[in-house]
DNA sequence: GAGTTATATTCCCAAATAAGAATATAGGAG
DNA sequence: CTCCTATATTCTTATTTGGGAATATAACTC
């Protein structure tokens, strides 16, 4: 029941379900979420925080970079199974594809150093 | 993607799963919910309004009683993918066969006029 | 070592949530 | 109509949540 309801805590929130939405598309690092989503750096991290202790995501450290991926589901039958879903859950929401859209322009190396 | 967020809130809470889980063994009136959770009238009353609204539950007034049923999914996808994995899920979790023990010694006629 | 940068954590505040008590409503029975 | 009873709504309160600013930590460069 505590691990079910901690994947459904995670995705009550529209900023947290972007940004699985996102890391469906690719890998990104702290920074770019924040710049994807133009929220302070804090939330993104506290976000990312409930995300994975929710077993939907993962990450690998890669010198001061953070980066978040989807988990492959082994931890979490309630996150594998809804994560599943939202591949093509809100696709086609114009926020969604809005945020998609700008994904191939935000790097990493033009948005930090600041 | 409100639709979406409004299927995950409803389902973060503990008494709401329980309330889907039961209500997956038979229709049940407020009274009942109220009998099995032992929480107040108006927080069951409130709770049912939450899983309404996100397309889960649905009701039909019978004189006094107001009979509590899951939908058939039509209203909402989200709810319907979810509803039918939640028929399996959580099934063996001792709080919930627990419960769902006693649903069968809860009968309205002996729970209200009091 | 000192300086720099990306991320995590802490702190504080405003808004949302879940709870019960009290009240309002609806639909009987007489 | 009046009286009851099941449910809904309102009100208040305590807890949780999401946000940013400030600070701490980690990992690199020199």
């Amino acid at each position: 029941m505590r691990d079910f309801i901690k994947v459904m805590k995670a995705l009550s929130d529209p900023n947290r379900v972007k940004i699985v939405k996102m890391l469906q598309h690719k890998l990104m690092c702290v920074c770019e979420i924040q710049e994807a989503l133009r929220i302070s750096q804090s939330s993104v991290s506290k976000h990312l925080r409930i995300l994975e202790e929710a077993g939907l995501v993962d990450f690998k450290k890669d010198g001061l970079w953070v980066n978040y991926h989807l988990t492959d589901g082994m931890k979490s039958p309630y996150a594998s199974s809804v994560m599943g879903n939202l591949r093509h859950w809100l696709e086609d929401e114009p926020e969604m594809t809005e945020l998609i859209k700008k994904l191939p322009h935000i790097r990493r190396e033009e948005i930090c150093k600041r």
